[in-house]
DNA sequence: CCAAAAGTGTTAGGAGTACACCCATGG
DNA sequence: CCATGGGTGTACTCCTAACACTTTTGG
């Protein structure tokens, strides 16, 4: 048993800039979809775990560390790639907006930030993992805290609630939102105010014990 | 770039056999791991979809086809097959209990159903993916209707609770449960009752419409 | 007639949703 | 003083959970 399947990760990285969801994606250089916008991503070396590769993708991709990554789905189907037999391992991972890098990307590639509501034609079946992805952090939102991951260390309760508001695409009642914070009991408030704006916001920030 | 990585899938094949949710595993014939239980599986071939692949395999090993089958998670660890790169893509499937091979397996490897309960010691990790797969089962029989495909086409209120019982591993109120599967309006009541036991219990079937 | 499983309603508490006004500040 | 965003409570609906008795049949 011989296979010529080849091993690649790809990430959707997410990340809320200029009140908006963004997604980075790299112009391609090279043949097939040569000028296409891709999601960054590569080949999975023999010396590093599926999620190393994620890993070493984002640092080399974005410069960020210790980010928020989960895989989502595999994708394999024939002819995905026509350069021949690739198995997709798709990750997402999430940088908080003080940390999203504004132009992304050490090498030539051209790197560029994508509101989701406006993504240019993907290279591959790169759509529908942006797709997956989305209706992925969608989900989770409601259900988990991963939406934190997004933030600054600190922020406002209105800066959590935009946050929710971009992702899920919908408003959200302020006094609802607040209530259902709340009862997670999962924020600190701190005793510092956002002096910016007009009546001071109050800051908070996650609560990791 | 030269990857040395091999593709395989592993099944967690489910079934409700003995008033218990059980699954399927292979005793292997070769090493390493020789004479231990693993899961159903193995490479995925050049000219196959990964989804094709599990199929396949589950073809292979159960002789049943057209059943529900869900990609888990991808499983890529270094080491975690000592004779080489391994990745392996999970998938778990769900086999109708009036469907369910007794014993299992067209070949010569001892295949065998255990209940969740009380499994072996598994050969590489795939006792992880045995509880990813649990996990995921449960999660997914809150607030979907997965459960129905372990159900042969008829079957009583009773059952569908018992088979809920299982897989929770808890005591469900009758009252609630029913109100609650009521709620969902997937059920059609049959003009037929199950006459073995006592009083008769009406027969229902899963709505596709 | 008895054992065993089928079938059936009500109530209380919690979660989600809709909805409107006052407050503090900078300009 | 006014524009802007910050901050707060109440009422209704719906979902969940707790809880017990009668019915039908086979043996």
């Amino acid at each position: 048993m011989k296979q010529a399947i080849q091993v690649t990760v790809d990430i959707v990285v997410f990340t809320i800039r200029d009140e908006a969801l963004q997604i980075l994606l790299v112009k391609r250089g090279v043949a097939p979809f040569l000028g296409r916008f891709a999601l960054p991503g590569g080949f999975v070396r023999d010396d590093e775990s599926l999620e190393q590769a994620a890993q070493r993708e984002l640092l080399e991709e974005t410069g960020t560390k210790n980010i928020y990554l989960e895989q989502l789905f595999s994708f394999g189907d024939l002819g995905r790639d026509p350069r021949g037999r690739v198995v997709t391992v798709a990750y997402y991972a999430l940088i908080p907006s003080d940390r999203a890098p504004l132009v992304a990307g050490t090498d030539a590639a051209e790197a560029k930030w994508f509101s989701v509501e406006s993504l240019p034609i993907l290279a591959f079946d790169h759509r529908r993992i942006v797709d997956y992805a989305l209706s992925r952090l969608r989900g989770k939102l409601e259900y988990t805290t991963v939406g934190f991951e997004l933030l600054a260390r600190k922020f406002t309760l209105s800066d959590l609630q935009h946050l929710y508001e971009v992702i899920l695409n919908r408003p959200l009642d302020k006094r609802n939102f607040r209530r259902k914070i709340e009862a997670q009991k999962v924020l600190k408030p701190l005793k510092e105010w956002q002096r910016t704006g007009r009546k001071p916001a109050r800051l908070y920030s996650f609560k990791t014990t």
